[in-house]
DNA sequence: TAGATTGTTAATCGATTAACAATC
DNA sequence: TAGATTGTTAATCGATTAACAATC
């Protein structure tokens, strides 16, 4: 990493955890160093834009060898801040926020997930994981006094706006917003939506487009 | 929709499913037109790209007037396929799958749940809102015989892959894709990813960053 | 008609790809 | 050293924004 990370695109942050991967898998596997060249033929993406897109980081191969799977795997993952640990929490209890509360992947990546709300009386109590469902009325409460930084919101959309804003108030540093709304955050919090059923559309839309190209 | 809509740039495709929501939005709230400016507003886009968007699939405004929303909203609803029903089915019944299963809202977009599958014995023949669980060894003979659409699959990435290809070789016609892996599938078979560790990487990434910035 | 606003062309901006000199 | 491959500049491509004539 270099000093001068700012405004680097979207575009290049969102192919970084796909490169991430795959040089983990690249290591698992015992390779020691890969080529540019190499890369993208197993990425299918261009050798041209694999070098750029590290270059933005500064420079982390060599002339005539290569890379380094093992150093770029770890770089890579110190850009994107998987060095460090993240306490979390799931607002929003439901099938979909138990279900991202039993992943255990994230907790490999430095994810800790603390506590789980719902309004729901019949979940309250409940534990994930050995993780407690509260009640909504304490998580402003927890959230300042447990060191959260981030909180995945699987809620509906109706409450899912003013919950976010409770959480702004309370220093809450980013939100994983499953909710389908768009959220209105002051700047400086970071929001990253998942919003499924957008998702689907767009597999709609390709699905009955190949369809109709095929009737021609 | 007009003859033309190849070559519509997935940027484009993927600003659809917000369009369609806000217009709802609007729609429901009983508001009968709007103009690009007014709806840039609200969106948080410019006007140009609205209108440039729009008018990929032919004029749908009328100029002095703007754009009628629910012939709008009807009319991207088009564009996305939901005027037509897709049977789907769930393989990978764990957490997330059944989460996915109870989601009633696909069913009001036409996405209807047709089966689901796992090979854990302990889940096999209980159900999600009504639809069985199913063993994966069926899973070929059923795409093949109850005109199956498209795949969600919520599994392991270690069988992703291999019961991708199954799915391709019985006719599916898209996936939409939750397991951790790239699947290669032939040509003409529509795949959405849905990684969910990369889009919380990516929200690790400017939290991390943002930080940085702050301590400069 | 006059005013509003689209549809569309032109200009700009940014991202991707190509090329190659630097260097291991 | 010669060969390989990066880092980086330049060229191309595509997407976004601006401008405005067409027209309701």
């Amino acid at each position: 990493m270099t000093e001068n990370e700012k405004g680097i695109s979207q575009a290049v942050i969102g192919r970084l955890p796909r490169y991430f991967r795959y040089l983990g898998e690249l290591r698992d596997a015992g390779v020691e160093r890969i080529s540019s060249q190499d890369l993208s033929e197993l990425m299918k993406v261009t050798a041209s834009q694999i070098r750029q897109d590290f270059n933005n980081f500064g420079g982390f191969g060599q002339q005539g060898y290569g890379y380094n799977v093992e150093y770029l795997y770890r770089e890579i993952g110190k850009i994107l801040g998987l060095d460090q640990t993240h306490n979390f929490i799931i607002v929003g209890s439901g099938n979909l926020g138990r279900a991202l509360g039993n992943y255990l992947n994230f907790e490999r990546r430095g994810f800790l997930l603390k506590g789980m709300f719902d309004q729901n009386p019949d979940v309250i109590g409940s534990t994930v994981r050995g993780v407690k469902i509260m009640p909504m009325e304490e998580m402003e409460r927890f959230v300042r006094e447990n060191d959260i930084d981030i909180a995945v919101l699987t809620l509906p959309k109706t409450s899912a706006v003013g919950v976010a804003d409770k959480l702004a108030q309370n220093g809450i540093k980013a939100i994983w917003n499953f909710a389908h709304v768009d959220l209105n955050l002051p700047k400086g919090i970071q929001v990253e939506n998942v919003h499924l059923s957008d998702s689907l559309m767009k597999l709609s839309y390709n699905l009955t487009r190949y369809r109709k190209e095929q009737e021609e």
